[in-house]
DNA sequence: CCAGTACCTTACTTCAAGGTGCGTACTCTC
DNA sequence: GAGAGTACGCACCTTGAAGTAAGGTACTGG
């Protein structure tokens, strides 16, 4: 059924550095992908690839985050450079968030992703094969 | 600079559901995604993109990686029908793990990720604006 | 016969991710 | 004048993911 060979599987655009096979153990990319691919990180990137919107609105997008989780992931993304936050001095206070060039280019590769996981997801939950 | 209006920003492939906004709490592709996106099964999905591996190979590719988490980590992948083990019965024992075909599917679609991730690590942690 | 390899399993422990709840400063509505 | 909404910061506490350590087997090589 599924081949055995250490045969690349697909020309896949690997980076050379991965290509050697290991993932060095303190580099940057492991923590940079930890930031990416955590619980939270994935759905805030995911809703403000719809566009700007402020907390409240990503409150409801990401359904069972708290306050602390929202404000934490938030800026974990901002000190990565992949959202922007934009604080207006008004009465009843309001922030808006939205996507860096960079966070867009993400999210291009990241929703794919979460595409997938959604569609496939009932199937490989009810374990067949 | 960026856009802050709530309008897509790209003609991405988000599914009807998600397109709502809501990524609902409860459903199986948050559990699916935790598995994809978990910090030792990436690098395994990663690792096996370039052809069926074994065991130890595994363990090196995957720098850092005790082996109850190796163990743990490529149970799970096989209950969710992504990877296949197949044991032989000989003298040293030998087992090699490959990707099914919806592992591969997959993988075409984590891999241009973490290509990226490994590409802007540096640029990201040493935080510029 | 002791060491080593390959592939795990189980038990104990640690640590950080995440949850809960409270406070704030102001305004708008009932 | 009581309550609710907005966007947080802070402190404590729980939980589960992951690390550590050790054991087990079925051999082979020195």
């Amino acid at each position: 059924m599924e081949v055995s060979t250490p045969v690349p599987a697909h020309g896949g655009p690997l980076p050379a550095a991965l290509a050697d096979g290991v993932f060095p153990a303190g580099c940057p990319s492991r923590t940079v992908l930890d930031h990416i691919t955590s619980k939270w990180g994935v759905l805030i990137l995911l809703a403000l690839s719809e566009g700007g919107q402020r907390w409240s609105e990503l409150r409801r997008r990401a359904e069972g985050i708290s306050e602390k989780m929202l404000a934490q992931t938030l800026k974990t993304l901002e000190r990565d450079g992949l959202v922007t936050r934009k604080a207006q001095p008004v009465i009843p206070p309001r922030v808006d968030y939205s996507l860096t060039n960079r966070g867009y280019e993400l999210t291009t590769l990241l929703v794919p992703l979460v595409a997938w996981a959604f569609e496939n997801a009932d199937d490989i939950i009810n374990g067949q094969r």
